[in-house]
DNA sequence: TTGTAAGCGTTATCAT
DNA sequence: ATGATAACGCTTACAA
């Protein structure tokens, strides 16, 4: 491990001098600076960004937490982020809560430990219930669902009036007797569920049933199987994500059902099983790429000016009519 | 930030000794552990990780360098990786490639400048080959591929068996002509395609196509489509991992062919598509978790004792027998 | 324009 | 059993 030090006595100057060489900062003697250049290229030195940050105070790494990298919307989201960052020299630390708020906290604390200098998060519905009581001085930005009582900057789908689209197309395509599948972990679940309520009220109806669930295939699946085994069954299931469709799906199957003869189906997010299945499934498009780096940007506008007003950036998502809600 | 010098300073006592608490070393008087202890948790203190670091010349960090998060298997991959780095106290810097050895090479330099204790990396083929040049004092573990010429620890699927089993499956369904897609940038791809011809040329029978493309859909896509346009098309297709498999997927339907009648279809790793799709599709399966888990014992084994002989653990996968290959 | 030196928060060494 | 102190590699006043 070379050192600057050592670099400093190769080209015969300070150590200062080599500091300010490599930040490009103060004027600096274009022949000193070759030398410089020379000494650090002949030695094939690299900062250690440990000294670094622990001088400057801050580090050039954000944090990154959300419910589950397997879930294909985060695994989009994440490399949106980390593109972003790593234009600007970031490199970002992923923290998987899988919905647990003990989780949550524990990797806040850690990501405060190591000193990131921003937080792109997703909270759970506990944290953002209780998110007056938390204070950090880290820079943070919320997305995909928001921190109620919490003023920070924030990038979500227009999340009601999505659902509602989706909704009313579905009713719009003759459906009548609509079940509702949410996440009960997010607020995001919730403004779903709204936009599902109000565009069925709207048009005269109320929802035949509305369950809130873990955002996960196994628990999307066995909501989906009570309402289908039900006394008065769903014709058409509004699931808000693409995990508790992929669940509702294996349960109509299962049952040997058809779609969208027997029943409906529409979910949020593009996925490769959407697409291949016969018929397809009509989804809400989120734009993932925008979402993660308007976060990204959010987060270092943040960094840079700390004591500006929070944001809220609502994005619209595309309505993409497929088979599986083809009008009866 | 509450520095240790404030704990101490509340303590009554030195740095040194509030350090040696933490750390559990050392003897300690307990009523000295204490008072430490109460100061600690009164100035709610949290070590900066950093100092830490920088002084002790090693962090609780790893990196984990692949292709590409939002492929299922490298996600289910960083999950397991994270969760058993966890339990370690260690978190994990994920690092995606794009298969580009430019960003490999900037990566790998990025995790060295973070001082990361150990890396966890898939590499490319590129790299594979050129990995005598390559030199690191940081600890690494090869997953899910090798790296010719550098002795490390390597984790990864029998690869040459499995594809051997799933083509030799597929041949004695009754398919004669095979096409086989496979990933271009990795050793993986490689092994995998000796399988298939091996299990073909074992039974008197020669590939029909073998073609080696980026292991995305739509080059599977491609791919696949020029074997179905051509003047003799495959009756079955082998395909190398999930991503190619849906870009066949993709094409065969859109040609209105009916698996397997017209053709078959066979890959690795579980997916929802594959699952989802009618007829499903048969594929390998991988222990993802345990060679995620088994990585990172590895890659700790070899923080402990670097000088240990490396060792290759070769792990199986188990055929996952399903409609897209039934028998003609 | 460049050098000197202090200090970021920690741990390790050497005393005591 | 505990305290002083140096050092990890770097940046940044302040001096020159």
């Amino acid at each position: 491990m070379t050192s600057i030090k050592e670099v400093a006595r190769a080209a015969g100057v300070s150590t200062a001098t080599v500091s300010r060489v490599l930040a490009n900062k103060a004027f600096i003697r274009p022949e000193t600076r070759e030398r410089v250049l020379k000494a650090v290229a002949e030695l094939k030195y690299r900062p250690n960004l440990l000294g670094r940050s622990l001088r400057s105070q801050r580090s050039a790494r954000i944090g990154l937490v959300f419910s589950d990298i397997r879930n294909p919307f985060f695994a989009g989201l994440s490399r949106a982020v980390e593109d972003a960052a790593y234009e600007k020299g970031c490199s970002v630390l992923i923290c998987n809560t899988d919905e647990d708020p003990r989780k949550e906290a524990l990797y806040l604390d850690l990501l405060h430990d190591e000193n990131v200098t921003g937080i792109i998060f997703s909270p759970t519905q506990q944290f953002s219930a209780q998110s007056a009581a938390y204070h950090t001085d880290i820079p943070m930005v919320a997305i995909d669902r928001y921190a109620r009582n919490l003023r920070i900057d924030t990038v979500l789908l227009d999340n009601i009036a999505a659902a509602s689209e989706l909704a009313g197309h579905l009713i719009d395509g003759g459906y009548r007797r609509l079940g509702g599948l949410f996440g009960d972990a997010s607020t995001t679940g919730q403004d779903r569920c709204r936009g599902f309520q109000e565009a069925l009220r709207a048009r005269g109806l109320e929802p035949l049933a509305t369950r809130f669930v873990p955002a996960r295939i196994d628990s999307g699946y066995a909501a989906a199987a009570i309402m289908l085994d039900g006394p008065e069954p769903p014709d058409g299931i509004f699931a808000s994500n693409s995990l508790l469709a992929a669940g509702a799906f294996r349960a109509i199957r299962e049952r040997n059902l058809h779609i969208p003869d027997d029943v409906a189906l529409v979910g949020f997010d593009l996925t490769e099983w959407g697409e291949f299945v016969d018929p397809p499934i009509t989804v809400i498009i989120q734009p993932m790429e925008e979402i993660g780096c308007t976060a990204t940007d959010l987060l270092f506008q943040r960094i840079a000016e700390p004591s500006r007003p929070a944001q809220q950036v609502t994005l619209k998502g595309k309505l993409l009519v497929r088979g599986s809600s083809a009008p009866r």
